[in-house]
DNA sequence: GCATTGAATTGGAGCGCTCCAAGCATTAGC
DNA sequence: GCTAATGCTTGGAGCGCTCCAATTCAATGC
């Protein structure tokens, strides 16, 4: 920065306005500027910059799982936003676990992120709460008591897809649930109290939001001898799982098993897999969390707000009557 | 800092020795200084330690479509080894656009990341080279030359397709390129000399990565009437795009029309899509990349690299005999 | 008992930037 | 011609850490 100072003929502290776009400088003195830092390849050093300016205009966002693509899509939401508000965004992964998803907002906090947005958090809630106190914190599909929330009504759309496959005559279901997954416990109770509400008994067997897990839940149903009528997985993928290892075992879906997803990824969409799933307006979920932290960061907001987006059932190809009934 | 040093009894010198796990600090300072740390809540800033530092012990990646997870499982390997050597992963997207790579790789230089790895670059090779001369660059999908470089070898890929198709009874085969994607000029041209090799009339749509692309590319030759017998696209998601859309127009997949994919993504094995495609070793590229990294860091290699890994034809089940033969 | 060694600890300079108060022109107002 | 106001520009302190050389302390050898 001294070199471009001097090659400009300007001082440090000219420099540093330039390369932050203020206003207060003159035409002439910002070209001489521009080109003295293009002429010695400077690139403001970001470390000096947040220390200095405390803060580092930047978002932290943690996604649960790079191989679900329904976190592609939030991400793009609070991508969208951040652009236009001029804030960058820094992406970590937490595999999935616990102890990832501490070590990614660890990291976050020391580099000093202005804000973290967690993207299907696998629970570790007393960090979300801790860290809520320094710095805006945004949770996407799991509800956090007393931080900002962007959920779909999980119960809702559990409930939605018990009623549908309730009509289609459908009476012993299994629910392959999301474990410690984002909205999971929420989904499986919805499942309960709808089952419940018709008077049938449900079946939960424990799981998570991966294709691994829609795998070996049926697995365990085909050598357990328990096969139900229907399945509700957790999510699009576990689904997908389930489904692969049932025709595995030469079981016809929906003919013989039907199967429902939830989430709507773009996979479930596709003719061949014409999956009956939930839909959660994801791009839009990714544009409300972000406006979450941006009140904050804007000092308007200091309660922590819920932010509940309706689910709606996407019947296809997947859910077809009780085979009992035919 | 201060605090925690007074808190202590002891130096900011020690806290700093105690923070980073050297071994030249006493048991029982150690203790006071975690003690104390821990009460306190402290947590050292990281821009200030990068900046005293010289190295943030972190290695940016740019992954550029978080929608494919054929990336996801490159990271997976990076991650992987970079866990193993205690290194730091920071993640950015570039939406598959140009200009966001550029930024994301901007941003990185600015966060002074001790090295970059580009998965699946869209080519601003300008930028890249730049950048290889300031610290380690790795470009996984696209060959960039002068920069390490792991690949599979894209033709020898397609021309596996090719093989695999005229074996088939296939005459009249489009490709739907990948644009200016990573690895789409080899797979072009290794489409169009296995073609030629062949004596057959290459034919080329352009596309890019994504499923939209082979929506549109099926739509083009549904329009004009001028569809193969099958079609190579560029990549798996392409090819699911593709074949949606003939399914839409009713046509089936394989006994109409043959599709074949490239990258032999998670979907690709399902049943229900059970894709031909060609596999690439994605975890060990994503393992390979980090290690180029890492020898560059340690300061033992100096001249790039180009690594070539082997594709393999995953033979499943949207390709069939060439209709018109039956 | 004294010098020697090695390990543990410390103070202070410096990393590259921003921020602030102050300084300097230049123009405007009377 | 003087003061006030405005617009640019500057020096220097400080952000929170690490690094280095120097210091302290205890143990060892003769």
């Amino acid at each position: 920065m001294d070199d471009v100072a001097r090659s400009a003929g300007v001082s440090r502290a000219l420099v540093s306005l330039v390369m932050r776009g203020s206003d207060k400088v003159s035409e002439q003195r910002r070209t001489a500027v521009l080109k003295a830092a293009a002429e010695l390849g400077y690139r403001p050093n970001a470390a000096a910059r947040n220390l200095a300016q405390r803060f580092s205009n930047t978002i932290g966002v943690v996604i649960s799982d790079l191989h679900n693509t329904f976190f592609a899509d939030i991400v793009d939401g609070i991508h969208e936003r951040a652009t236009e508000e001029g804030m960058r965004l820094s992406l970590n992964t937490s595999w999935l676990r616990d102890a990832d998803e501490r070590r990614a907002i660890d990291q976050f906090l020391e580099n000093r992120v202005d804000a973290i947005i967690v993207v299907g958090g696998q629970g570790p809630a007393d960090v979300l709460i801790d860290t809520a106190k320094q710095l805006p914190v945004v949770s996407v599909g799991e509800v956090v008591h007393g931080i900002d929330t962007i959920v779909n009504d999980d119960e809702l759309g559990a409930a939605l897809v018990v009623d549908h496959l309730v009509e289609l005559g459908h009476k012993d279901i299994v629910h392959i649930d999301g474990g410690a997954g984002a909205g999971a416990d929420r989904r499986r109770r919805g499942f309960i109290s709808a089952m419940e509400r018709y008077g049938l008994q449900p079946r939960v067997i424990r799981g998570d939001f991966t294709d691994k897990a829609g795998v070996e839940s049926a697995e365990l149903l085909i050598d357990e001898g328990t096969l139900p009528t229907a399945i509700f997985a957790a999510n699009d993928l576990a689904a997908l799982g389930a489904m692969d290892c049932l025709e595995d075992h030469q079981l016809r879906v929906p003919a013989d098993i039907s199967i429902v997803g939830y989430d709507n990824t773009a996979i479930a969409g596709l003719h061949h897999i014409s999956l009956t799933t939930v839909n959660q307006p994801r791009v839009s979920m990714g544009r409300q969390a972000f406006d979450a932290v941006f009140e904050r960061l804007d000092g308007g907001r200091r309660e922590a707000v819920t932010v509940v987006v309706q689910p709606t059932l996407v019947d296809r190809s997947t859910t077809g009557p009780c085979p009992t009934l035919r």
